[in-house]
DNA sequence: GCGGTCCTTGACCCCCGGGTCAGGGGATGG
DNA sequence: CCATCCCCTGACCCGGGGGTCAAGGACCGC
């Protein structure tokens, strides 16, 4: 029962508290072993009140799910010179969701779940493929002015997202020793190296300093 | 109880039996959703009967990791030719890898769960743990010999691993209309664009045929 | 036939964890 | 000072699913 609660500025705080903290234990122990006892008793309240809150358990989730996503869709906008030319907006793109991912690692881990949980399947598929809409209309360009190699943009545009998860992925995971400046700059050569129809484009596209 | 089994003919088959209904619905439904009891519903079993072959749910799931493993490892050495030059033995392996993932399909959608169950974390990163340390190698003859691109030979490997997995991810989720062979081919191109240090290498490494 | 090992059954136990609910307190406004 | 709407509590209910077990084949070698 939670259709449309009206919530008081300590309802939202509290609210948020409850979003927190699950977010935490889910990116530590994975979503099926935390309980919701977990999550009401890291937040120091009874268990009562998550159900005040929330529907149940999935609804919190895809709850986080929904903010966690824009989040990131508005760090990835405000990455892009909407000036520049495809490939770089791909490369400051993809840079900025791995500095994006590396800050909220947690957020991260849980986004994941895809693989697993197939109930969330759907969901969770939406936000990769909002990403990979995005990738794709830019290497659309890319391959029309001729600064990318000539594959299917939509093929193309999968593996910008899966190598920027992946690189993710390894670094939350402690499997990658570099730190995000590092790892930022190697993804986006390598995106730029992947996509690139010659070397003279991918060295000018490298050359640009991003801020 | 299942200290060391001695398995009679039978007793493999059934074993095996229910190793493959269990894959089958850990891909179709995720592990945490499949009930013992829908693994010996599906291979017409009684419930006791799981006990007898396996400690419980995850000890299945750990031999069943496992054994793809080793399959997987054994693809790959087949499609590898020892004599060839480094990068031309990582395109070899990366499109070998995607042929067998899409082949056994729903055994990969279950390997995924890495992300999710932190309990499995450990055991599932040797899996890519292993496969990356061999791609590193393959990275190092190819920087020390002036063919690759002057990367971080470890990291440079977890591109690889990536783009493979990733790629396998979304074509197993029916989000690349590609068929396999399309699609090995592609992937084989992306890694190998982005790791050659020049345009005359990746193409000559991409002008041998693979069979 | 007889003992032994392997295989199989399904009722049963039992706990854990999701979800509920009756009740209470503290604001705010009329 | 009553009413109302949020917020909060924790004991309780209850089902599901993991794991057990006593008993009963089936097939073997002897």
């Amino acid at each position: 029962m939670t259709e449309d609660r009206r919530l008081t500025t300590q309802g939202q705080e509290r609210k948020q508290q409850l979003l927190d903290h699950a977010a935490a234990l889910f990116a530590e122990r994975g979503f099926a072993e935390t309980r919701v006892l977990d999550i009401v008793g890291a937040a120091g309240v009874a268990k009562g009140l998550f159900y005040w809150y929330f529907e149940n358990k999935e609804a919190l989730f895809r709850e986080l799910v929904e903010q966690n996503r824009l989040q990131l869709r508005r760090a990835q906008a405000a990455a892009i010179d909407p000036e520049a030319e495809p490939l770089l907006r791909i490369r400051q793109g993809a840079e900025a969701s791995v500095r994006y991912m590396a800050r909220y690692a947690h957020f991260f881990a849980l986004l994941e779940v895809e693989n697993l949980e197939k109930q969330f399947a759907d969901e969770l598929r939406k936000g990769t493929d909002v990403h990979t809409a995005d990738v794709a209309a830019l290497v659309r360009a890319g391959v029309a002015d001729g600064s990318i190699r000539d594959e299917d943009p939509e093929v193309a545009a999968y593996g910008v997202v899966g190598t920027v998860g992946y690189y993710g992925h390894f670094h939350r995971t402690g499997r990658i020793a570099l730190d995000v400046d590092e790892l930022a700059a190697f993804v986006g050569r390598f995106v730029v190296c992947a996509l690139a129809s010659d070397e003279e484009i991918a060295r000018r596209v490298l050359a640009v300093r991003l801020g």
